[in-house]
RNA sequence: GGCGGUGUAGCUCAGUUGGUUAGAGCAGCGGAAUCAUAAUCCGCGUGUCCGGGGUUCGAGUCCCUGCACCGCCA
């Protein structure tokens, strides 16, 4: 059977994502990983932090911190939130683990062996004062094109000019405001990715039915202008993987470090070898997912992410992969999104504008959100949140429709039957109706799944929610149980057992919601219908359940409009 | 500036390779039911598919153009 590797870009280390970053990589990812793992296939689900990086190491210094332990505290925030979020990762790694060190090292020799890379100088601004080069963003001036006095060495934000960090007047420091700059030469490794591009363009071609988001990225990259461009992949800063050339140094390149983009990707691979590590399994167990030629040939790789991250996994890892020569699994299917807004604008780590995920679980559970997100997902175009729509979504989706229709069974049973599953009567047609319909529903909700087509997947679920509420409606098992009551028990056997189905069918989506639902019903068997018929007499006469608390409160007006105003400004 | 994306019912969005009277959910209106978290179920949509040209027997769906909003530019 087809072994399922899935990888979530992997969030930036300096700060708590954003409800956003969250719906476009990790929660899709998360819930294709969930539901593959509930069809019975081998699933291996990773991400990491990406730690490297200049971002990271201001981030550490305006925390007053050394790099390394506010990275490692980063983690941990990461970790918890994600674990908050039900995010059901195998491994959660970090990228500055020396599995990374190790493999983007190796990475770096296999391409310098294959003649893909050389060494270049280019001048670089360097800060006396902050004792380092500093980035062509980490540059300010005034703009020489429009005047503007905080240009940025890399373009100037008020009249758009591209700029180069020399074009600035009296450019100083962006981290101290020192105006003690000096423009240093400095050598860098490049990956003469151009001389990749055949390779790359092959490659894409072969790929089918990638989404055209996916493909019309890549290509554009591949062809336009000059086409694809060598890049450097390393910097002069102390926080990343050294450059080493199998483990001597690398001539030229002492103190430098990989450029955080080159060794960001290679962590997936790294993470999965953290996971092994972290699981007392031996080389062999995480090679066969990574290696063609020690077992991966049987490996389906997807990799979920935002569209601005689409280059770098279209182009750049795939040319660290091929051009290593060895045989790597590149991916098989990526799957990329749009962006979410937050009302009326875009959500923003810089500035603090939207719903982060720590303030998301300290409002409601996870289900809710990712109920919200996932069925909500930027798919094929931006979407919008607003609170409005987040408060109706949820209350009429999981209070009404799947929450109240466990409410109604189970209370009603309990009221008439006591709490056990009811003996006597039979099937009958509106029975054979709603079988078909679930049949039918779940055949396309598997389609939907399969295809990673999220929105439908939702869509499809919910309704089959509903044919649950429209077959009580239609039955009315409160009325037959007047005059037949062997008919009525017959009815709500049914709809006993079509909780604990809505529960593993869900359970993707909503998870927390789904094991209230199991333990409701008192059962541990969360096996996937296959025969819908059979699912639904899983739980026999006789069989004991308790009546689960309310599944999902709702979202009251006041609630939404205290959340509204409270995230309507600029986290602090 | 270059490139890319988006613009469909009050709201959030679907609309496959162009083909019968443009759809879903929510909201709204009417009704049924009363087991249930005042929940559920049924019925009801004449929307210049952003504007203007064009290709075609036929375009929301392709081409050109204008407008608006958004993103990216390593």
């Amino acid at each position: 059977m087809t072994r399922t590797l899935i990888t979530s870009a992997i969030p930036y280390i300096n700060g708590i994502k954003h409800l956003g970053n969250l719906v476009g990589s990790q929660l899709p990812a998360d819930l294709y990983a969930r539901y593959l793992r509930a069809r019975g296939q081998e699933v291996m689900f990773i991400c990491a932090t990406d730690e490297h990086g200049t971002p990271a190491e201001l981030a550490a210094k305006k925390a007053g911190k050394p790099v390394a332990d506010y990275c490692a505290e980063m983690w941990q925030v990461q970790k918890d939130l994600a674990d908050g979020f039900r995010l059901s990762f195998d491994h959660f790694g970090r990228s500055s683990s020396q599995r990374n060190h190790a493999l983007t090292q190796h990475f770096a020799a296999r391409l310098a062996d294959a003649g893909l890379i050389d060494e270049r100088s280019s001048r670089q601004v360097y800060s006396n004062a902050d004792g380092r080069f500093l980035p062509d963003r980490y540059v300010e001036g005034t703009c020489p094109n429009c005047g503007y006095d905080r240009a940025r060495g890399d373009q100037c934000e008020n009249c758009t000019k591209q700029l180069d960090p020399t074009d600035l007047i009296e450019p100083r420091s962006a981290i101290s405001g020192s105006t003690d700059l000096e423009v240093r030469e400095t050598k860098h490794l490049f990956l003469r990715q151009s001389k990749l591009r055949g390779d790359l363009d092959a490659w894409i071609d072969g790929q089918d039915g990638w989404p055209v988001l996916t493909t019309s990225i890549a290509k554009k990259w591949l062809h336009d202008g000059d086409g694809l461009q060598d890049r450097g992949i390393t910097r002069d800063l102390d926080w990343g993987v050294p450059v080493l050339r199998d483990g001597e140094p690398w001539p030229g390149m002492e103190g430098k470090v990989f450029y955080v983009w080159f060794d960001a990707p290679i962590e997936y691979i790294a993470g999965t070898a953290e996971w092994a590590d972290a699981n007392g399994q031996p080389e062999a167990a995480w090679r066969r997912w990574w290696r063609e030629d020690e077992g991966a040939d049987d490996v389906r790789y997807v990799q979920f992410m935002g569209k601005d991250n689409v280059p770098f996994h279209t182009l750049s890892f795939p040319a660290t992969l091929i051009g290593s020569g060895e045989p790597w699994k590149k991916v098989d299917y990526l799957k990329s999104f749009n962006y979410l807004n937050y009302d009326g604008g875009q959500f923003s780590t810089s500035q603090g504008r939207g719903v982060f995920m720590d303030q998301a679980l300290s409002i409601l559970p996870a289900d809710y959100w990712r109920w919200w997100l996932l069925s909500h997902v930027p798919e094929n175009s931006d979407t919008e949140f607003t609170w409005e729509n987040f408060q109706t979504s949820v209350n009429k989706d999981l209070a009404d429709v799947l929450g109240n229709f466990v409410s109604r069974v189970t209370k009603f049973c309990r009221a008439k039957f006591g709490e056990t599953i009811p003996e006597g009567g039979s099937m009958g047609e509106p029975e054979r109706i709603l079988i078909g319909r679930l049949s039918d529903g779940l055949a396309a909700y598997q389609t939907h799944m399969d295809n990673i087509e999220i929105r439908k997947a939702a869509a499809e679920l919910r309704a089959i929610w509903v044919a649950g509420n429209e077959y009580l409606q239609e039955a009315a098992p409160w009325s037959v149980f007047k005059d037949d009551p062997e008919r009525a028990a017959a009815q709500v056997r049914l709809a006993l057992n079509l909780i604990r189905v809505y529960a593993v069918l869900s359970r993707p989506f909503i998870p927390d919601a789904a094991e209230a639902m199991l333990a409701g019903m008192q059962t541990d068997d969360d096996s996937w219908p296959t025969d819908m018929e059979a699912a639904l007499t899983a739980l026999p006469a006789g069989h004991a359940f308790v009546v689960p608390d309310v599944l999902f409160a709702k979202i009251t007006d006041e609630q939404r409009e205290d959340w509204a105003a409270r995230f309507s400004g600029v986290r602090t």
